[in-house]
DNA sequence: CTGAAAGCGCTAACAT
DNA sequence: ATGTTAGCGCTTTCAG
């Protein structure tokens, strides 16, 4: 690597100390408005950018913050990432980003490498992995060091830090209530994240919907998959031995590939079958019929974690401790084709 | 941050100096093995790990990979990210990430960031803005850092150094070529990716493939789309004012879309009309009828990006100049509904 | 085999 | 208003 102009150089270069560069650059008042000009234009013209280990190796504010995502291929992670990326662009932060890939190995992994002081904040959404162990001492010993954490959508309350969710109880709620409000009485839900705390929200949500407004819950219409491989065979048995009017899916594909299934075991949708699934990317807007969607607002859900992180961050210098907050965002219903009109 | 254990701790502990302990974790062949062996315990247990930013004010070598991509809601390029992690991941190298939302002031920015010895290698796949505007500077100085670089998918002539594309003339060659076989004689392109490299040499794929097979190329069948909001006017009015039986889409909306319209116009797909995308996300599989696509294998580019950058980091240590290498990758053709079976 | 000392580039007391 | 100095944690000669 080429050799890059140091305060040194500059110090050299005008005769001057290098403190008196460090601070004309950090536009300190100690320094004469005439030098400061005139340092500041070498700088430039130059070139000069602080070396950020040297200023790191110094301060404890290294302009960066740890990603830990589950998976950028789901949509929705890609989109909070997108959210995440663009606030902290706009404040100056660096990103080191790592894929957890769901594994509660490589997220133990990966929390050790930022620990060392690589970052100075962190954001994380937990890996099934983790979730399933429930294994959570990587993350309080990193709390620890006073590295502050910001966790969304899958988070844990047994580990004390700020999070942003969002409401996943209400949003299936709502949706239940929507199916039940267009005509549905037999309301299956599909649930692949039974792992998940957000998927155990989902089902309360749906279950006090249907309690609600009267419909005993049917554990038949109650399915949780724990194994890719067996969606097919649970769906289609599902609605070839019960009978089903609606389908709530806890995310994207079970909603998608749940249709797909009854369309050809001959359902008409939404006519005989209503389908709602949570997370609004881009597939339910290009099926057909389209599907209505819980949208979750990935992006927004990513501007808001790093917002209260950097906040976070640049608090603790003060060394004002503020209470953890957990923010719950509102989801909201975007109807499409695959549920019937309300009819009032 | 709670002060974590440095090699002083472990060195006061041992009441051996600093460099002693230093030597000791780094398994030189000075200190005895029975002390060795005693530090190194020591320093397990108590999770020692070095500083990452003293270390790299020291050496030049700190395991860190830039990674600028255009947009990351792009499934190709998440999917390339996938890739990018996976392999970084493999061999002990962090990931710092950028998305420079396809603005040449954006990549720039970035760029002048992680050139002051932020990261150790650059992966990049051009914005669109810098292509149009044709200004590599950024990259040319960067690359003069001797920080080695390695472009993906969206590359340029005009900086010397590794380079990993696909095949895109031939990905577009067999796709028109596909269509011709099967029966289709008015064949429109519609290329929303006119400002980038990889658009124009797609274009000739298609010139070339109808030539080939004595098709003359119509002007009118060519469809440029510099403005997202026109695409539906532009397409609609291609399929209303002239004779069209195939489409290829250069990116994965515009096959899609142009199927909606289609669609939507009363043309039957394929019988009427057969459609060819590039891209092969989750959308062309989901939609109906599923379409044809022309595969980017974009997990496999960014293992190999990766690869070869990680080869040259290291060798570059060594100082053995090699070759800077364009590695093109075959696209290979998803046969799906949208097209014609193949008449023998 | 082990230690002393210098220095990477920068910041921040503490002089002057 | 500017300079001196010490030191962040680590590696690396060079001496013992």
């Amino acid at each position: 690597m080429k050799r890059s102009i140091t305060l040194k150089d500059i110090a050299l270069h005008f005769n001057v100390s290098i403190s008196t560069v460090s601070k004309a650059l950090n536009d300190s008042h100690d320094i004469s408005i005439a030098l400061k000009a005139k340092i500041k234009e070498y700088a430039r013209s130059n070139n000069y950018r602080p070396n950020p280990y040297a200023r790191n190796l110094r301060k404890k504010d290294n302009r960066t913050i740890g990603v830990v995502i589950p998976n950028i291929l789901n949509y929705f992670f890609a989109q909070v990432f997108s959210g995440i990326e663009k606030v902290a662009n706009e404040n100056g932060y660096n990103l080191i980003s790592c894929i957890s890939n769901e594994s509660l190995a490589k997220e133990k992994n990966t929390i050790e490498i930022l620990e060392r002081g690589l970052v100075s904040g962190l954001l994380i959404s937990l890996s099934e992995g983790t979730e399933k162990s429930g294994d959570y001492e990587h993350l309080k010993s990193f709390a620890d060091n006073g590295i502050p954490i910001v966790m969304f959508d899958r988070v844990t309350d047994l580990v004390a830090c700020d999070k942003v969710i969002i409401d996943d109880f209400n949003g299936a709620f709502e949706a239940t209530t929507h199916l039940i409000r267009t005509g549905c009485k037999n309301i299956a839900i599909i649930s692949p994240l039974d792992n998940l705390n957000i998927g155990k929200q989902r089902l309360k949500g749906y279950l006090t919907a249907l309690e609600k407004n009267g419909l005993p819950p049917n554990p038949n219409l109650i399915i949780k998959i724990f194994e890719e491989e067996l969606f097919e065979a649970e769906v289609r048995a599902l609605l070839t031995r019960n009978r089903v009017d609606g389908i709530l899916g806890l995310e994207e594909f079970s909603a998608i590939n749940a249709m797909k299934i009854a369309m050809s075991l001959g359902y008409e949708i939404p006519e005989d079958l209503s389908i709602i699934g949570f997370t609004n990317g881009q597939l339910p807007q290009y099926v057909s019929p389209r599907i209505t969607s819980v949208s979750q607002h990935g992006k927004f859900i990513g501007e808001q974690a790093t917002h209260k992180l950097i906040q976070r961050i640049e608090n603790n210098k003060e060394d004002s401790m503020e209470e953890f907050s957990t923010q719950k965002l509102k989801t909201s219903l975007v109807i499409r084709e695959s549920t019937k009109p309300l009819n009032f």
